[in-house]
DNA sequence: CTGAAAGCGCTAACAC
DNA sequence: GTGTTAGCGCTTTCAG
């Protein structure tokens, strides 16, 4: 059985002060003076006293703790964008010595927001009613990793559509028009924003977009291949492919491996994310990086305005992604 | 100004019963009969009432909630082990609905315990006075990746001595004698059982144990590199490393391929965590796999069986490491 | 500067 | 089965 932890109440007749005074003492030392102040010192330390934060918070004080809820989609643990967004929201956090409630959405929306002072949203997919409710409660929010338009929440989110377009357009700017996207889960904003992306960087450069160049495989591995298989039994191989994710572009190496596909020779290939995991191998991937960290950051930091009160009006920060030039595009050869 | 949240009262108020009997109905809601519980059933779903979970837990209730703390070294967010922890206790806890409070310990053992239920330790480096005060305050614990002997608190823990002994045993099946290990920090408990275990894979092999072919290199690539280069000018390099990790056996492969050395057939090379980042590549790296995962769930499922009183006295339980058989490793051959 | 006292929202006896 | 009530540990007026 857990001890009965010391109170403030130990505290005070320790010190022969009263609770008010601990009280003071703990959230301002130095509003408590003289000798009693020295004994409280000494008191606290010896007894390792610490105020329980859910009595306090039941009084009015603080918990120091930020709330992180990422929607709980299949394989969740194994995604790079989750694992990174636990991450910087983690580091961002530890940081500013604060602590980290995390949270998976579930089906149920069974959040209860009373542990925390702000709470960080990652993405937003089937959890929108969550976001609302949470939004009406007033409790202090920042989403990141997508735009929000409807509702009075500041966000900090990713250039997706430049991303896009900056993939679709360097794969253009090497002579390739014939490009193969493999997109995410379009109810994902940034798979569909990144599609948009391509369709405009094709429009930009007056190339037409051919719905039958886009395949919808939901960041699986086991659907890149269906795909992947499809075109190359019909024969139907582009010079080039621009890939929803680093992951995905990996599953596409693979296969040009076991099919004797030279990349980037016979084929260009783009990715997205700059996943580490890709950083090292038979090739170096060409991609586009998205600033997942410092989203994370620059997340944390509006949350902690906002939970101070330095932030009063809804404020949307947009990121930039970046092309990250390695080996596995070369410039389009007739062959 | 976050609104007031609405309270047991308000519900009360609006079914015209008694905040006792709201109480009850929201613990257990077949206590409450006839149509006292078809009214609370509504009214709490109109009102998306919500009990505040400090005020219940001031008043002796649940939180739902299982802490997670994590020594601070530097780096943890990119490191393999860390990452696969916090991910593993997640998953583990997302599973059985309960949330995660992550703490990252720092110098000061500031962790106010009052957030949660029980406690996971992930290793217990710098933070052993922290894992005493809470056991002496006793918070339910359940210490992973670590042997605890002294304490009376439960652990799951990896035999680091049967994988570094296993590694090494490995290495000399296939004729090596000359065998570098490259060792982690050896206050790191993992590291230093990895380190025995190679020094009694070679006594059992009738083989000399020699201290200048033990490289004490941190899990760090800088330092693991710089051991590599004067190795290397020295003109003393082995037939076969084992490696404390995947990531320090990436910057020897990363080495070897600078200076031209053939993998595996001028050098061996046996890794330490099946780590994902190197299983695609140039080379397949032979290694072996600890089960994190598995580790993981095996605490939290300790951990919730003390926290609801089902298991009282301290078990300690030891997972086994796997050697990976891929294609560093080579039978040695005399050049 | 310090103490007394009134809650914060909830649970758990204890009555009825 | 349901209502009444006494706290849980802390903060915060309000006096002194």
């Amino acid at each position: 059985m857990r001890t009965k932890s010391i109170t403030i109440k130990d505290v005070a007749k320790k010190a022969g002060v009263s609770i008010a005074t601990v009280s003071r003492y703990m959230n301002n030392p130095s509003s408590v003076k003289g000798k009693n102040r020295v004994k409280l010192e000494q008191i606290v330390k010896d007894l390792n006293y610490k105020p329980l934060l859910y009595a306090r918070r039941l009084a009015g004080g603080k918990m120091n703790t930020y709330g992180l809820i990422i929607p709980g989609y299949e394989d969740i643990f194994y995604s790079f964008y989750a694992l990174e967004t636990i991450r910087g929201v983690a580091a961002a956090l530890n940081k500013r010595g604060v602590d980290l409630h995390l949270h998976i959405a579930g089906s149920k929306d069974s959040y209860n927001s009373s542990l925390v002072e702000g709470i960080i949203f990652a993405d937003v997919i089937e959890n929108m009613e969550q976001l609302r409710r949470l939004a009406r409660e007033n409790v202090p929010i920042v989403v990141i990793n997508k735009k929000i338009e409807d509702i009075d929440v500041s966000y900090v989110a990713i250039d997706n559509f430049k991303g896009g377009y900056d993939a679709t357009e360097f794969l253009i700017q090497h002579g390739h028009r014939d490009i193969v996207h493999l997109a995410g889960d379009l109810r994902v904003q940034c798979a569909m924003e990144r599609l948009e992306g391509y369709k405009a960087a094709l429009a930009k450069a007056g190339l037409p977009y051919k719905e039958e160049l886009v395949k919808i495989i939901n960041f699986s591995d086991r659907e890149t291949r269906i795909a992947l298989e499809e075109m190359f039994e019909l024969r139907k191989f582009p010079s080039s492919i621009f890939c929803c994710s680093d992951k995905v572009a990996r599953e596409v190496l693979i296969f040009a491996e076991e099919k004797g596909i030279k990349i980037p020779d016979d084929l260009s290939i783009i990715g997205f994310d700059d996943n580490q995991l890709m950083s090292y191998g038979h090739y170096m991937l060409t991609t586009v990086r998205q600033p997942l960290i410092e989203m994370a950051e620059e997340g944390v930091k509006m949350l902690m305005e906002i939970v101070n009160g330095k932030m009063k009006k809804k404020c949307g920060v947009m990121l930039k992604p970046e092309v990250i030039v390695r080996d596995t595009v070369s410039f389009y050869k007739k062959s």
